[in-house]
DNA sequence: TATGAATGAGACTTCATTCAT
DNA sequence: AATGAATGAAGTCTCATTCAT
């Protein structure tokens, strides 16, 4: 029987995981001690070892992030008639987050967790889960778009899914190695290259894939 | 003769490289010990300490692959003539070695590296310049091409190079982590993005941008 | 009480540099290990390092020994109001701590600390100024008798200072070594040269520096 | 057959010698790597090894060091006629030497030996050895003084040769600190107590131990 | 003889985790 | 439940010495 609420004890959860975060972010996974963990929670070592079996405990909470695919979700379903308005406010959703300087921890210690996921089964099973999310969700406005003909059809949704949060990744590095990167233009060709994916395949001989 | 020849020592060198390149892409940078590589490259401690000053310096070394940068130059240099071929086959030569199982230890490195990166600055220095050398190249591509008139003169070409760079990247994460990702289909779609590259903004009122 | 009491942790501490004194007296400061000290204080590596930072902050706190200086300023103290007499109690203070066999370790762990003091500047300062403080004391005998005239004021204090010092410093070298040095007898020579110091110059021309 | 002469093989011999001198004396023995010395000497590590068998050898050979021995043992021999001016000879011997910089790094190195002798028999031997000849020459001196009555025969000639040498012995460590210590002055303040020497016993009650 | 690359035991130190209080 | 001192295996690196060339 805890004697603490389970409310208390959730926020003391939070507090810990706060704390690993603003290490994690700034030394990595591996550099970071539980030590450091401890001092910067405020808590002690028994304490924080009450809420998290290990340390990998910790990584493991910390790569499961759900809350920017929530928000992902948010910005797609708003759109929910469009497909490609959707897809869209997707990209200009992960944009602007990439810009919210207070997510920067977050991001850099997302990066940790790409490596992480190499080696750590769990990890790399919350990571990819993550990621799953938002792809099924481009998956299924794509070939939503492609029964309406607005994409074509000879493009394969899970690629063009693939590729979409390839780019995000790639964005997501970049600013989080400090890179002198301007979003906003990125955000432009993006914009333009999803334009492109709604024409046809320009190679393929005379008949045209999709039409008005 | 008792000094080694260079070449000798070269091979060495990079028989210690191959050996702790297998084992951080096996268990990263982190959770790889000198005695791993130690064991691996079958020389002894004290001789891996003859060719490396310490384990950052065996990864600093790591961090700084030209190999497929110099691919890449080569790739694109063979279609020096027309920037959007260029442009298009520096992307299959990426995408190739992506397909290249050879390669997979070296990725996985990669992304170690790149959650290194976030931490050390040396190695910092060395991702960042390895990206500033393929996205160089490209920002030259782009800029030929929107003198030509194949490319929109809207778009900014640090901002298309960094956007190629961040497909790439993702998708070599997502082929690292062993995703189930068709290269083909997602180089299908990166084709037609760059296609769509070459619109002019669908939403600048009545001007076309493309001119001459 | 999970924090232990203040005085269980100084009491701890002293188990840690009672160890390492002996190992340090036995075996010099750079042949002995951790390990050693480790198994000589019965506890673990880490609860070692749990008050020291490391080796070298042992041997600086054991380069600090204000035992010895303290009995000296009691030595003195106690004769306060004959500085002759005082100096020669300083004397008798210093060679009575030489007989003292339990004091054996700490005189050879001082040697090791002197020859450690001509590199390690942490440890030359504490030896230097473990040795000011008696020097001090002597100065001050020193120049009160010479306001008396019990001592000729044409010799240097601080030289009359470091020449007791150095003899000092000489027997307990001796000492150290396990020679067959007959401290009594030294003390008498000692007290034999005490003596002449009283003497005004001979060889200064016909005047005498101070009377009888 | 040794195929190089035996006069540059000496010649070699002093070479690393010196070449470790430098070594130990900035760095002391254990902190000083056979590699220091090696290269400090221009050698290669074998050529060293074919002149010594180990780094203890070479330690050995620096811990005996008879230069000074002889210069002081002709010091006191120029003065074979006055036995207190022979002593008197001595002191200034010693005293210039400690004023050379050029002897700074032998007498650096000569108290690390003096730490080095607490552990290693070897080198105790050999430092014992060394300091037991000027002792004994001083023994001489003052047993010829105590027979012509110019030193009292209540003082045992050894503790006085013992304390004579403490002196130089707190003389040399004091120096080679690098204290701010008037040599001369001392000179001043030793000549004074070896006058004092000569004076009989003030506390021996009535009868008086000097003759003539 | 000379060279210097190689050896490998052992040095110091860290740190995830436990458990007596 | 909470504390934080303690554990001890494991980490990185050094260095006296050897020996193939």
């Amino acid at each position: 029987m805890p004697k603490i609420s389970p409310s208390r004890r959730e926020s003391r959860r939070q507090d810990i995981l706060e704390a690993a975060l603003a290490c994690f972010a700034e030394n990595g996974f591996h550099q970071t001690g539980m030590a450091d963990i401890v001092q910067r929670s405020g808590m002690s070592h028994g304490a924080v070892y009450g809420y998290f079996a290990s340390k990998d405990d910790i990584i493991e909470a910390l790569a499961d992030d759900r809350r920017q695919t929530e928000m992902i979700l948010n910005a797609a379903t708003r759109q929910a008639d469009n497909p490609i308005e959707g897809l869209r406010a997707l990209l200009r959703a992960y944009a602007r987050s990439l810009l919210d300087p207070a997510g920067l921890p977050r991001r850099r210690v997302g990066v940790h967790g790409w490596a992480e996921a190499l080696r750590n089964t769990r990890v790399h099973a919350r990571v990819v889960e993550g990621i799953a999310i938002p792809r099924a969700l481009i998956v299924e406005r794509v070939e939503q778009a492609q029964r309406r003909g607005s994409l074509p059809k000879d493009l394969s949704a899970d690629a063009i899914a693939r590729s979409l949060i390839a780019l995000f990744q790639g964005f997501v590095l970049q600013v989080a190695w400090g890179e002198n990167i301007d979003i906003d233009s990125c955000v432009a060709v993006v914009d333009r290259m999803l334009l492109g994916l709604g024409q046809a395949d320009p190679h393929a001989k005379s008949r045209p894939t999709s039409g008005t």
